[in-house]
DNA sequence: TGTACATCAGTGAACGCGCGTTCACTGATGTAC
DNA sequence: TGTACATCAGTGAACGCGCGTTCACTGATGTAC
């Protein structure tokens, strides 16, 4: 009720709270993964356990609020570092997008656990968050959408899609508002995706190896490990110059 | 001490017991995540839960068993599948193990997720476990190894691989016993393993994603999705017959 | 500007719970002679 | 084949702990008149 005016004191400092609490479950989180625990947190934030019911209604919302923080803040990292770079720089674009997605997850490992990670049991994401969590593969989209339009295409012939994959990815494109750029003429949008979805788990599972450890003791100069995979990448989707490409090819032809 | 005899009826009953709480602690992670509750297994086991003591010295050892079965058990399913396939069909080899990781993640997403997923917060994993970890990609070098032997070589020409990484993988090729097979002239084992660890990190890239929710609502028909992406996988390494591949590109070439 | 009432942050005690681990014990199984 | 002792699986009670959530409360901040 009443108009929208200017927040209170009160209104100030309830935000101020709610985003200490959010910090500190966070820190939590980094030390004790996804069995976050509401008592520990209200003791770090000097209040009493019951006190934090007036900010959160139960553990699940805290952990639901974390996990919108997460998947909105990775997202806007990775894309303004992929914002950042000149348009027509297709590969730098995508290594500038991956390298984001790494150094957020990198620097909040916990965070990245709990959305990249073992589902948490017992806990069902809500709706809110696919919007956030679809950002990067869009970017991704993005970025092949510009080299097609341009008339980059992968250097291997695409394989053929399964039927049904087919229709899923034209699906997904449907629900994209607004118009679909012209493609080059021997470009499909399905195929398009499809590349997209690949370089998407690629990435993550990149990240995810990473991040979890499964590289210790294998690779240890991980940057360059991954910058060097996230340009096969590139490789495979074409995205470096087609003058470049085809020279190249032609010298492996021998 | 004593001689390694015939095992007694005590030594029999005991091992069975080991492996129904096993088996018994195995079917709680798949309900309860890493939450592992000693009482309760013992609860399930018919056991008073200090009984539990007489086989696990703790907690985290009983985690511990899950792990190492975990790894060995996926790693079994999946060479056994690859195995099954001759030995010169080498786009079906890839296909085989990768479906046999899939399949066994999917028939038992909680010890996929023990292994593969986030870390336990303050455990670390005992060094027992390295080796079976490292079978699958062991067996995607071989038949990288088979394909190079016989002179097939990726479509794309390799990104020459950073300093650093080259000499990573050098170390890796250097802790396998046994003598290095004679590759084609223009191959490296250095490029052979690169390439490996693409398709290591792309194939549990895919297994997780779709293990842990993550193509929900976009892909429903996996199974094809996934197929298809493990091809493509087969494309990119040069696996499909050196005829094809250079005639596919040939056209796209145009 | 001042008063009366409503809102709301935070307290403190309590609830019922499940947890991992220890310890002294009982009784059955195995072994040495 | 029979006896004496050692081993070991399993019991039951207890330890100290931390957990999420509820409830009636106090006192400060905000609002309507």
């Amino acid at each position: 009720m009443g108009t929208m005016s200017v927040p209170s004191l009160r209104a100030r400092v309830r935000a101020e709270t709610v985003e200490q609490i959010r910090e500190i479950a966070k820190r939590h989180l980094a030390a004790e993964g996804a069995n976050l625990s509401l008592r520990a947190v209200a003791r770090d934030a000097g209040l009493v356990p019951s006190a934090l019911y007036r900010y959160f209604p139960s553990r699940d919302a805290l952990l639901t609020a974390l996990i919108t923080d997460a998947y909105t803040s990775l997202a806007a990292e990775a894309k303004a570092a992929e914002a950042a770079v000149p348009r027509a720089d297709l590969p730098g674009r995508l290594l500038a997008l991956a390298n984001g997605v790494r150094t957020w997850a990198l620097a909040n490992p916990a965070e990245y656990a709990l959305i990249y990670g073992s589902p948490v049991p017992g806990y069902a994401a809500p709706p809110e968050t696919t919007g956030p969590a679809a950002e990067v593969v869009v970017t991704i989209v993005g970025i092949l959408t510009d080299a097609a339009v341009r008339g980059l295409r992968p250097p291997l012939p695409p394989r053929p899609l399964p039927e049904a994959t087919s229709a899923e990815l034209r699906a997904l494109i449907d629900r994209v508002p607004g118009p679909v750029p012209k493609l080059a003429a021997d470009t499909t949008p399905e195929a398009v995706i499809a590349m997209a979805f690949t370089l998407w788990t690629q990435l993550f599972g990149l990240v995810t190896f990473e991040v979890f450890g499964r590289l210790d003791g294998m690779i240890d100069a991980r940057e360059a490990y991954f910058e060097h995979q996230v340009l096969v990448m590139a490789d495979l989707a074409g995205l470096h110059s087609a003058a470049t490409s085809t020279r190249a090819r032609a010298s492996a032809m021998g």
